[in-house]
DNA sequence: TGCAATTAGTACGAGTTCGTACTAAAATAG
DNA sequence: CTATTTTAGTACGAACTCGTACTAATTGCA
């Protein structure tokens, strides 16, 4: 039963940061799963829904829901894709490009500012860890 | 920059560890968020709305609609808070406890059985670290 | 070449999460 | 003792997640 702190800790530490990030995000006009599209689009030529999902880890029902809210919001668009009739590529339009361009670097620096209290080395520690918990599973 | 690594590291690692709980617990019929609701009431003197929320950190709006699926499942019932006209008491039902005498402990064997790779050393280091990130949010 | 198996994306329903608004009961202030 | 404020829970809408089923295009095998 020793391993029940590490679950309390692990849940509580991820759900602290994933509340800082969206704080932030939502700050905005965007929700997490939006910015996670945006910011894997930024500064890459378009790729396919499949892609996305790889990257990002959002399964391709949720995602058909995600890139119509952002297309809605001009953000994204699709272009045929060439190579394979039965998909699109998505890239970020003009205006989603430039909300990259703003919202990106700015969404770093505010995160940056909770963990420039971590020194290098806490921070490899850390990373350490969590790499061997990661690998029991 | 030196930090995004911590954040993906992080991110992995919780999400593992979901994926392998949430497996186990779906296979007894249950979301999370019900097993979470059933794992607190269960050996437990019943309890408000108010107190499952700050428990589980299930919100109120979103537990309505939890109770009320777990009700119709005959795991739960209220009772008419005596003390206080606006709540009710939410405890396990017979079915509700036998499921939590069954489900609990052979949800925790299966937690543990990832958890035996770790050491005890590695274990308190772990949580040691986690508490170090935690902090900065 | 022609049909089967795979793959990309969409459709859809159940469940969760969040935020805001609302109702009713209780606590508090004057 | 009444009026205001706080509190408990519900109602509801937007968005996300997952799972399953479906369509259309492509690939692979025979």
């Amino acid at each position: 039963m020793s391993f029940l702190p590490l679950i309390k800790e692990l849940t509580t530490t991820y759900q602290a940061f994933e509340s800082h990030s969206t704080k932030h995000v939502r700050a905005l006009g965007l929700t997490m799963t939006q910015f996670d599209i945006v910011a894997t689009l930024g500064n890459q030529p378009p790729m396919t829904c499949k892609e996305l999902g790889e990257k990002t880890l959002i399964l391709k029902g949720t995602m058909t829901g995600v890139l119509e809210r952002l297309e809605a919001k001009d953000l994204i668009e699709r272009i045929p894709n060439e190579d394979d009739g039965r998909s699109y590529k998505i890239g970020l339009t003009k205006s989603g490009d430039k909300l990259f361009q703003r919202a990106f670097p700015e969404h770093l620096k505010h995160l940056g500012k909770a963990f420039s209290k971590l020194s290098n080395k806490e921070i490899e520690q850390a990373v350490r860890t969590l790499k061997v918990v990661r690998a029991i599973f």
